[in-house]
DNA sequence: GTTAATCTACTCGGATAGCCAGTGTCCGAGTAAGGGCGG
DNA sequence: CCGCCCTTACTCGGACACTGGCTATCCGAGTAGATTAAC
């Protein structure tokens, strides 16, 4: 899986700490200092996907384009990786000896089936947990987290 | 994901219609015109993982190292695509503001526990789906398919 | 005829190239703030 | 003093190299059977 994935997750965790902010690619990166053109190569994936909001020129930069609650780990995942499954069918009972062309093996293969009814309990887990989950499960761990990142970022602007 | 775990399965599938009998790479890329070499590296690999067991020589090939009840998905998934997540947690959160160097993040991020909760379930569907039960799903819907896949191999021998 | 040694052909096994997606970086288009100028 | 315009600096956005792993292939080590020759 790519790696841009835990970035872009953390992010996204961050900026629901600074509702209606702005905050640019360079301040993001530095949190935990990672390449920041690399990363907002990431970010504009998540822009693209709806996930955030980009705003360019000064005072500019990225915000949730929506409520936490409703951004899914399996948005970004989506977003980040793509939404191929990870097994891919490649129907290869096609050019079995008792094939039938007319068949869509993609659906019929049992094989198929299988893998495509365990990503689905994945892709099911990752749906049901939203950002806002995770940052108030950060929340109940580290209450001071949301003014100490606050805090943070306001150093990073000096 | 390796595109070599959906051959293996298959082949798998046809391994344990054949109990007791060595099949060589060539024959089970015969069936569905893939290519010998390649296929032969990843039964290679189920062989190094214990669910194969290859023999040289003339005569020789491949058969299923255990009974097929004992066979999972899963087991075919680790031995082709490696053991290792597909989401892997970098601990950025050790280069973070608030961070702690001797905290594992890995077990407590909760973003790292929330990828790896996902996973696990999918491991775990395909855990519960083993060789056999597949082959007793076409079974059902084919009755003819194990004879069939011995004339065929059959066949192949002249 | 029986037996044993040799030979042969066939198999797996690992070592060797080629290619594509992910990784990392850079510079340009667009924009909004800030300053300067005129009224 | 107030409002408009221009400059400027800063941001995102996409285009450009580089790398590691998957894909694909080949040839060598090892083996079991077949052949042959001697007893």
């Amino acid at each position: 899986m790519n790696e841009g994935v835990e970035w872009a997750m953390h992010s996204c965790v961050n900026l629901s700490w600074l509702p209606g902010q702005a905050v640019t690619a360079k301040h993001l990166a530095a949190f935990y200092d990672l390449p920041t053109a690399y990363l907002n190569k990431q970010l504009q994936a998540l822009s693209r996907a709806g996930i955030l909001s980009s705003t360019s020129g000064p005072k500019g930069g990225f915000q949730l384009a929506r409520d936490a609650r409703k951004i899914s780990l399996l948005d970004i995942v989506v977003a980040i990786d793509g939404a191929d499954d990870a097994f891919r069918c490649t129907e290869i009972l096609k050019a079995g000896p008792a094939a039938n062309p007319k068949t869509d093996y993609v659906k019929t293969c049992h094989i198929s089936r299988a893998m495509r009814a365990a990503e689905l309990t994945y892709r099911r887990e990752l749906a049901g947990q939203s950002i806002a989950d995770i940052a108030e499960q950060v929340l109940t761990e580290f209450p001071a987290a949301p003014q100490n990142t606050r805090t943070h970022l306001a150093n990073l602007k000096s």
